[in-house]
DNA sequence: GTGTTGACAATCA
DNA sequence: CTGATTGCCAACA
């Protein structure tokens, strides 16, 4: 039908913002994983998504694949990370999370 | 239809 | 750490 669900975002950038949103505090997933997660697209639709529609879920809990934070939100990130435990191998900048820890995978 | 850019990833120097 | 390079996929002029 004629349709356009206005209010809806497509249905990828839904399915992203589900997983980012299934994230449990203290855990982080990179781009990438969500690609992989998904199964479709890849790691720079995910940062799309996130830099468009990015503003009703945690952002903050996606990363880099070596655990370095969103460009223009690290000090924003920072501080969830520090509210929710989020194991850090720098609290300092250059901020990296410890993906090996705190890598989600669904599970 | 082509070329550029981007909240990416991995490798090499 | 910085920079360059390649691969990937989609949006945009």
């Amino acid at each position: 039908m004629a349709g356009s669900d206005s209010r809806l975002v497509d249905e990828y950038s839904g399915r992203v913002l589900d997983v980012v949103d299934a994230i449990p505090p203290g855990q982080v997933m990179s781009y990438g994983d969500i690609a992989d997660y998904l199964g479709t697209g890849g790691p720079r639709q995910v940062g799309r998504v996130l830099a468009v529609y990015g503003g009703g879920v945690a952002w903050w809990r996606v990363l880099h694949a070596d655990g370095t934070p969103a460009p223009g939100h690290e000090a924003a990130a920072l501080a969830r990370y520090q509210a929710e435990g989020t194991p850090l191998r720098s609290a300092r900048p250059p901020v990296r999370v410890d993906m090996r820890r705190a890598r989600w995978s669904g599970r």
